[in-house]
DNA sequence: TATTGTTATACTCTATAACTATA
DNA sequence: TATAGTTATAGAGTATAACAATA
């Protein structure tokens, strides 16, 4: 691992400085596509989570690497704004399964429309360009469970 | 401008959903990196800010996307832990400089050398890769100021 | 006893509005 | 009057610790 050359490499350092500029640009807009929608960034990424499964408290806790206390709150408020429902688990009464409700479903989906920083460039490459990328940042991101 | 195909596009929503990842692994580690120094992320990203050029506080607030407000609290935290400091501009009375101290520059280097998430699989790119990886980047940051 | 979800508490970040001191 | 920085306030996210209900 002659990780000493690449570290000073000034091709890796500019790419570094990229990535972190393209995650600046990335989070920044999905939060204003969340207040486009009065959602705060952890209830929008909540909501999208719930949209593809619905989850109890815990699970959503673990796959936001958060306490499990922060998520009632997140919770308490999207079920405020009709967006989430709460509903007991019949074959464990400790749980509590956190599903969307039909109006949460539809946020869910307009949100995921009005991101499009990512695609819009992407629009750009050619196919073979994007399959680059894709195998790169597969290299990057690795293997992921939460 | 054919959105309407790689809106749908297979490989382009699978290059989306692999950004989404990176942008919130980097973002966890940057957290976590600035924690192990007893920084919040606001913290960090002002620290490293004023570590590349003193900076006066409304700069800071256009810089970071926030309200001026906000920055008086985070030099705030920053200066009573001696990593900052508040100089006025002689040229304009109004004005504060906020400037790290050197205990402020030293833990900024820290902070740098800790991010390695970017670098670690970088270091496994050919150089060609790299440049490739590069370009792609650029073409999706465009210009930027602030 | 261990686990699930919640409550209580304290801290930080955030925006808004009002204030002060300069310009 | 306009601008730079601050203060005051309120809402939201966060971690920690303690608690009730259930396993």
């Amino acid at each position: 691992m002659s990780m000493a050359t690449s570290r000073t490499d000034p091709l890796t350092l500019e790419v570094v400085e990229l990535i972190g500029s393209v995650v600046a640009r990335y989070y920044e807009e999905y939060e204003q596509a969340a207040a486009e929608h009065s959602l705060t960034g952890a209830q929008a990424r909540v909501l999208r989570l719930l949209s593809l499964e619905p989850l109890p408290m815990r699970r959503i806790a673990r796959k936001l690497k958060c306490e499990p206390s922060n998520v009632t709150g997140i919770v308490d408020r999207l079920e405020a704004r009709g967006l989430v429902e709460r509903t007991p688990d019949p074959s464990d009464r400790r749980v509590k399964l956190a599903a969307p409700t039909r109006s949460g479903l539809a946020t869910a989906a307009r949100l995921r429309d009005s991101l499009d920083f990512a695609r819009e460039p992407l629009a750009e490459l050619s196919a073979q360009e994007r399959r680059t990328l894709r195998d790169l940042l597969r290299r990057m991101v690795g293997d992921d469970d939460a």
